[in-house]
DNA sequence: GGCTAAACGAGACGGTACGTCGCGTCTTCCA
DNA sequence: TGGAAGACGCGACGTACCGTCTCGTTTAGCC
């Protein structure tokens, strides 16, 4: 998605031209905000964060910042969103595998300085303003929400999970599965501030795997039966 | 825990008794200002929070706030750590209706506004400032872990659980629920947005609970069947 | 005088043809930014005179201002000088008549909003800027102090006044009698604030005429001659 | 008169102690900006003068500036006023000493190119902001009038002018003479950009007292008597 | 009647100063 | 000597204009 342009250009479209009358924005100038948005971020943290101090690093006038975005959360959420855009389902023949290999991508994910400056403060502010909160989810929540979805596709078309019963179920499933995902990879790596290891995926995945309703494997017979 | 108290006095017992030669500070500006701050944040948010109208509130002035908290931050913590006191595991005679009351009670803390409005934001600024980091995680982390090992001792001397078998592996089995337990359960309230209900609630457990390494009984099978 | 056209091209006679090969400049354009900067004048006064706001009010494009007038001075001094040109030497048959006929002039002229929003700043930044004090010299200085060269020529005519005995005492006399009208004018209204009414010409021209009033010695009779 | 104080403090009474609770203004600081104005006015000129600058000059805050003077306008009101304290009436024993004297005083103050850079920016400014043309009267304007006030008296005590009549005319006389004199030594210097000399004073002064010279007829007579 | 070149509207751009806000420290007086 | 009151230095904020630039679009004169 491109830059807020919060006049109505270039919105759904992606491909309209600019079709503005006027001298066109930059493009460089957006590349060069969002790297230094990034940049700043890893080195001083999101407190540190400063829009002067960022429209210098960019060698951009604070104006053209805020020509583009109306604040430091909206930069925040474009600058680093792209981050996410680099998470994808791996399809390695397992739903364990799959999970393992996710789960590892998004610790890696977290481990950068720039997204775990970003990402609790992110959520913060976006308990209060609904609107930022909309943008969060757009961009960075929903990603990584794709991915459950299509890891859960995946194991329906190999046959370890049962194909959906109903839509609004389907859709719970994966909202419980997700926010358990997410939830406890972000608290363990922001909150309780231990490390991700293969191992600590490999218990995590466990304990996620094994009840799963529906799963046709017999594993779960076998506990359950 | 008493307020900051910069200087070593009056601690953790209230009884030491004044010990300083001057005026004693009052008592009830502690109070004044803790009140004042909680009410500001459910008003205002992290971000509307500001010293001096905390200050101002607490009819106190700026310097004995000061004298008491060495920032926002520490106030905050304070402030909002004792909602965290009234969480307590209960023994409801199971393991799954162990867990689920305590879902419940945490479902119901965080969705007050103060505590919405501080937990993430303590978080975010806690990785930048140690010094923070370790007092959010005495005030208001631990008191939740401390759950989980309660819970988890009285599954084990009803027999639900199988005993421990050496300290480390006992310690990382909390630490995987804990994270997994407030991970998913703030993740589903604070950045999904999506309310937590009984339903939620039955769901969610039975995702722990089924596979659990060293569970005994086949209890989950009866609560699911 | 047309606009600055910083081009060397139309200066004084508006006869010489545009001669450029490409679309001439419009007329419209001109007239109506110097209408709206004499309504904003009026309205806003000095400091609250943008050129943003002109080239809006005007329905053109601030590129087109910036390629007639370097600066926001120079385009007040041409859209004030307009006014300045309405001055004219009366012939009512005595020096007192014309003398009064003048100041009642100048005062109407400094009645109106635009000329007193512009007249003192012009002045105060022709101060700093050589360029700007010539401009201003040259389109609202200088008309005035014709007619002071063209009263007192009507004046020697008339015999009301001896010939000139050389050049430079004409010219000194000039120049006391100018900034001794246009100074306590231009004082009066814009620095006291108080209107000038035909009394107040009355008085004043008898100053200038006349030896102080309740002067009781003729000092000043010996002291000249 | 004490800095402006927008708190309703020490206005009236030069006397009263500064009563506030808080930690009283430092009289230093007043001091400071305010010589650091004149500096920056007689360096930069009024459009040269930011209040950034001067609060760096001053080793000063910016907000400790504005706490005491709303805008730069009131600033250099006060900051130029203390110039125009040090006018002061001279008796030479004649009604035309007395008025060179002060005409000459007067020219030396307009001489200071901190005086010069701000005296018409402030009255331009005053055109449109009466609350700042209250406040240029009174420091500045006033001090000036009182002279004229001041030598009327000494004259009509020594019995060169006759005694006033009444008020309201009296009052009339020394507001003419008052414009007249500030008026045209400003518009001297300060419009026409001339220089003020001891030969000029002369002219202007029999200018004043005498009438025009070169007047042929004596119609002035026949007018006054 | 097409070509060329300037003027035009629109508006983005790098800057500078603005006046405000909150911080955390300090100084003063009062109880 | 603790506390209220509030001034202080600091630094970021977001806005307003500045004067310049880069677009795409007229609008003329000239070949």
């Amino acid at each position: 998605m491109a830059p807020t342009t919060q006049q109505p250009a270039a919105h759904d479209q992606a491909v309209s031209p600019p079709r503005g009358k006027g001298r066109p924005r930059s493009a460089a100038a957006d590349r060069a905000i969002l790297d230094a948005t990034r940049e700043a971020l890893a080195e001083l943290g999101w407190g540190g964060l400063t829009m002067g101090h960022v429209a210098a690093r960019a060698g951009v006038a604070k104006t053209t910042l805020y020509r583009r975005w109306p604040s430091k959360n909206e930069l925040v959420v474009d600058a680093v969103a792209s981050l996410f855009d680099e998470l994808e389902m791996a399809d390695l023949g397992s739903l364990r595998a799959d999970i393992e290999a996710v789960v590892a991508q998004f610790a890696v994910l977290l481990a950068r300085p720039e997204s775990q400056a970003a990402l609790l403060a992110l959520f913060a502010e976006g308990s209060r303003d609904p609107q930022l909160r909309r943008r969060v989810r757009e961009r960075i929540v929903e990603p990584q929400k794709c991915l459950v979805q299509q890891g859960r596709a995946q194991a329906q078309l190999r046959g370890e999970l049962s194909p959906d019963r109903d839509e609004a179920t389907a859709s719970e499933e994966i909202d419980i599965i997700f926010d358990t995902i997410a939830g406890t990879v972000e608290h363990r790596l922001l909150v309780s501030g231990r490390p991700i290891t293969p191992d600590w995926i490999s218990r995590f995945t466990t304990l996620l795997l094994n009840p799963l309703p529906g799963l046709t494997s017999t594993r779960a017979d076998q506990d359950q039966g």
